[in-house]
DNA sequence: GCGATAAGTTACTGACCGGTAACACCCCTG
DNA sequence: CAGGGGTGTTACCGGTCAGTAACTTATCGC
């Protein structure tokens, strides 16, 4: 089985977080580029410049990092969420747009790998893993605040367009991983806001 | 890391085909199920009723064996896709909801884990997996079957109508992998046959 | 029966996996 | 100064990984 070799970008070494901190910018760093399974755990303790040792004292097993690293994800998209919702508040429908844009940008992105979380629903099938239900959750919510902003930006079905949209991004994300940024992926943003506008009262 | 243990299935022991077919059909089955990365070799070989040896009479690596898995895949949809156009010969429309049809069983099937090329996109990133070819120059021909399709049923827009549905199948069947098959997923056909409709001189 | 070819069997290599034990160290607080 | 918690270091465990060597066995055409 080839395995990437550059697994030592050295990430995150920022400074002088604590190492649990570091460990774990490492880690999503590493999981997102290589996929969870290609990953050691050796591998992330050394990029985050420490030891296996460390490692195991904050985390007690690969799979609670891996679930940490997702929780931090999540965390992330919510944080960018909230921005958006602030840079246009009181005004639902200029954040769909915004927000699709921002969808376009990161897909137009040949380094871009998707959404994490759907990569590791991917890659770990199995149901008991302590990462599942972070990702279930995180898309359940992702999937409702859609449904309320498109309540909110006046849409006559809120619920048919968020799914709609919901399905438009997540096929963006992952067809940019094997049809390029230049594949149908890249007229995302035209398609998102056809259907929003056939969607408006 | 927790792998899961029951991928002793004996999955195609089918009468006596000859081992690289069984070999096939196997890792196919426990690829597919498990991912590329959870399933050894040795697992393989014995669940096709057969040894590492042989496996590797037939295989040159586990990265090529991996690869004539995604040919197989590919040429499975291809001719799927032909039985869909000789049950509707000269109906490019009526092709084009049937497809969309067998796209929504399969992602109302909740063993159903999305299309077995994306997951192998999503799971090997590396640039230089002999199956990564494989999948996209599949993909490539797929949009651009859609795409012949779609101006045969006489959209106005074919290359944007196809865009359009390849993004919503591909969203619906990875969407399928973290909301399950009563998510947005569950409404593919209804949103298909819209934008269908909507593209329609 | 003969030879050739394919398949099964066992054992092995070297590397890596996730995870742990034991111990030295450093720095901060009291 | 003492002490203790967080950290680093090294070595190790048992298991699995991909891949190979050498040998035996079964099958089939001649």
């Amino acid at each position: 089985m080839s395995t990437s070799s550059d697994l030592s970008p050295a990430c995150a070494e920022a400074a002088k977080l604590p190492p649990r901190e570091r460990i774990l910018a490492t880690a999503r760093e590493l999981f997102y580029r290589h996929g969870i399974r290609a990953v050691g755990v050796e591998a992330v303790a050394e990029a985050a410049g420490t030891n296996k040792m460390t490692l195991y004292r904050h985390f007690s097993s690969k799979d609670e990092l891996v679930a940490e690293c997702m929780r931090q994800f999540a965390g992330e998209v919510d944080g960018w969420w909230e921005n958006l919702s602030r840079e246009h508040a009181g005004n639902p429908r200029a954040q769909l747009s915004a927000w699709l844009r921002d969808v376009g940008t990161s897909v137009a992105d040949p380094a871009d790998r998707g959404c994490a979380l759907v990569n590791a629903a991917v890659e770990l099938p199995e149901k008991e893993h302590p990462a599942r239900c972070v990702i279930e959750q995180f898309k359940i919510a992702q999937r409702n605040n859609l449904a309320q902003l498109c309540e909110a930006a006046g849409a006559k079905d809120a619920n048919l367009l968020a799914d709609e949209l919901f399905l438009l991004i997540e096929g963006a994300r992952v067809c940019s991983q094997s049809l390029g940024p230049k594949g149908p992926s890249s007229r995302v943003v035209q398609m998102g806001e056809v259907l929003i506008a056939s969607h408006m009262k």
